[in-house]
DNA sequence: CGTGTTTGACCAGCGC
DNA sequence: GCGCTGGTCAAACACG
């Protein structure tokens, strides 16, 4: 309970406009103790896996934080660029290997270190960056992610410590730091928080929609963000993935997505192929403001789930001219499906790779309304589940749920 | 009719 | 103990 050891301190990340991104994007510095009261909890995502494996191919960065950060920047491209669907998985694949273009990432890993005091700090590191040549149209949709993995594996400080935090409303928060794997199996209890990833993004629509089919089941205003927090619960019986989206309260186009949990089944087939596939809910926002609730339009396109996402190393090919969306990291090990960019490569899941299993890809659309469902150039649902599928629906370690 | 959203109520943890 | 806040539940409702 109470290690309150800032060192093993998992830690806040506070957001911050990085101007290398087309300032669309945000990039979390770990920042201790410091309160950020202008930041909402939505802007505090952070993201911290457990996993002592340091990233070989993938140039993170470790620090005190404990926090993983990437952040990745999509061309409009992404959303409808991209090839066939169908082959779109074949791209992943096959860009696997390719050095990034048309996305720009930065990235910065922050394992647990409890121990080890790294100074490195995000802000200076961070990253990589993996420029992208996005064309001045693409770059205007262009699609900015940030994706923080985090997993709980101790317990005693979880939940509390994470309201706690939340509570200060500042953009510091905490979670427990497991020095060493994550430990899934105590994710049986509830008291155990599940591996979350926090996804964000900088889309006009809020929705990333990762192929599973989500509920919503409950809307909360934060203190601290105007824009409501919606609550999602994967709707595959049994399992009890959930997530919220919100939206930055500093800008209205960052949508911070958070996952918690594993799937343990694989994606669903789309009731409509063609559909968003998937996740039929997907637009809190959306449904909110206009009259209706129902999905009017899905306002999430389909984006290629991460469906597979190698190891770090991709970040380092972020993508493939295909500018597909890839966010991609993810510690080794650990592979976290992300859009990507161009390459949603074959998924490598490795040893604690559950942490992200049951991550969802992430989707991005770009105009909701304009391109609703399948966008042709991401494998949705149904077409992307490759890699990213066979992570979700690995058991995991410890089958938690 | 099935599926998903909306929304108010309820519950639990935390700070004071 | 009280109030605040985040998270969840569940009935009602809407849409295809």
């Amino acid at each position: 309970m109470a290690t309150n050891d800032k060192s093993t301190m998992p830690l806040a990340a506070k957001i911050t406009e990085d101007s290398t991104f087309d300032n669309d994007v945000f990039s979390f510095q770990p920042h201790l103790g410091s309160k950020q009261p202008s930041l909402s909890t939505a802007e505090m995502d952070y993201g911290v896996y457990h996993q002592n494996q340091s990233v070989s191919s993938f140039p993170v960065v470790k620090d005190n934080s404990n926090a993983t950060i990437v952040k990745a920047k999509a061309s409009d491209s992404i959303f409808g660029n991209s090839p066939n669907s169908t082959d779109q998985k074949q791209d992943y694949e096959t860009n696997q290997n390719a050095q990034g273009e048309g996305v720009e990432a930065r990235t910065a890993a922050c394992f647990p270190v409890s121990t080890h005091g790294d100074a490195s700090l995000m802000g200076s590191q961070d990253a990589v960056d993996v420029s992208s040549t996005l064309s001045n149209e693409e770059d205007e949709r262009a699609t900015h992610g940030t994706v923080s993995i985090e997993c709980e594996g101790d317990d005693d400080e979880t939940e509390s410590k994470r309201r706690k935090l939340d509570a200060l409303g500042t953009s510091t928060i905490a979670t427990a730091v497991a020095t060493s794997t994550i430990d899934m199996g105590a994710a049986a209890s509830r008291a155990v928080r599940e591996p979350r990833v926090v996804v964000q993004t900088t889309s006009e629509v809020d929705i990333l929609d990762d192929g599973y089919r989500w509920r919503k089941y409950g809307q909360k205003v934060v203190k601290g963000n105007p824009n409501p927090r919606s609550y999602y619960k994967c709707t595959h019986p049994g399992c009890s993935v959930r997530k919220h989206v919100e939206r930055a309260s500093h800008d209205l186009k960052s949508v911070i997505t958070t996952y918690e949990g594993k799937h343990n089944h694989e994606v669903p087939a789309a009731r409509n192929s063609g559909q968003a596939g998937s996740s039929s809910a997907n637009a809190p926002s959306a449904s909110q403001g206009s009259s209706s609730h129902r999905r009017h339009e899905p306002a999430q396109a389909s984006f290629a789930h991460f469906g597979a996402s190698p190891p770090f190393g991709s970040f380092g090919h972020l993508g493939p001219a295909t500018g597909n969306f890839r966010f991609g990291m993810v510690p080794p090990g650990m592979a976290i499906p992300m859009p990507s960019l161009g390459s949603l490569a074959p998924t490598k899941i490795v040893g604690n790779s559950s942490a992200m299993q049951g991550y969802p890809g992430l989707m991005m659309p770009v105009e909701p309304k304009a391109e609703p469902v399948s966008q042709p150039g991401f494998p949705t649902t149904n077409a992307a589940p490759s890699a990213y599928q066979q992570m979700m629906s690995r058991p995991p370690f410890g089958h938690q749920m």
